[in-house]
DNA sequence: GGCGTGACTATAC
DNA sequence: GGTATAGCCACGC
C-alpha cells in the first residue's frame, strides 16, 4: 500500500462525506477521522475540490471546525453551500452553523465500517 | 528534493 | 469573543 494510499483515501473520504445524514453537518477533521485518516483534514478539502460533478457528493454538509463555511462570506460557493444547507433545514446563525446540527451519530460509523 | 500553498486544526495569548 | 503561531500532509513548481 503505497501510491494507492492517496487513491484509497479519496475513496474513503468520498464515502464518509456521502454518509453524512441530510440535515446534519460535519467538520473536515471529523470526516477525515471517520474515514480512518486522522490529521488529513486538508486532504478532505482537496478531495472535495477535485471531486467531479459526475460523483454527486453532499460537500455542502462539510464545514470547518469553527462551524463556519470554508469559503469567504459572500462568495458564490459560500452562497451555494448556504442555500443547500437551508434546503435541508440547516440555517446559519451569525455566519456559523449551530452546534446541534453537527452529526454526532455513533450509528454512522457502524453503517460505514460495521457490515462490510 | 527544497519551498510555497491550501475547501484544516489545536493551542496560546 | 478575537488574532497569532505552529503543526499537519498532499501537490505543484
Amino acid at each position: 500500500m503505497n501510491a494507492d494510499t492517496t487513491a484509497a483515501a479519496r475513496t474513503a473520504i468520498e464515502r464518509t462525506v456521502a454518509a453524512i445524514r441530510p440535515g446534519t453537518v460535519a467538520s473536515y477533521g471529523e470526516v477525515a477521522r471517520r474515514a480512518g485518516l486522522p490529521r488529513r483534514a486538508r486532504l478532505v478539502g482537496r478531495v472535495l475540490r477535485e471531486a467531479p460533478e459526475s460523483v454527486p457528493l453532499p460537500w455542502h454538509r462539510v464545514l470547518r471546525a469553527d462551524r463556519r463555511l470554508a469559503f469567504p462570506e459572500g462568495s458564490d460557493a459560500y452562497v451555494e453551500q448556504q442555500r443547500r444547507l437551508a434546503a435541508e433545514g440547516v440555517e446559519l446563525v451569525g455566519g456559523r452553523v449551530p452546534e446541534r446540527y453537527f452529526n454526532v451519530d455513533d450509528d454512522l460509523d457502524a453503517a460505514l465500517w460495521g457490515p462490510e
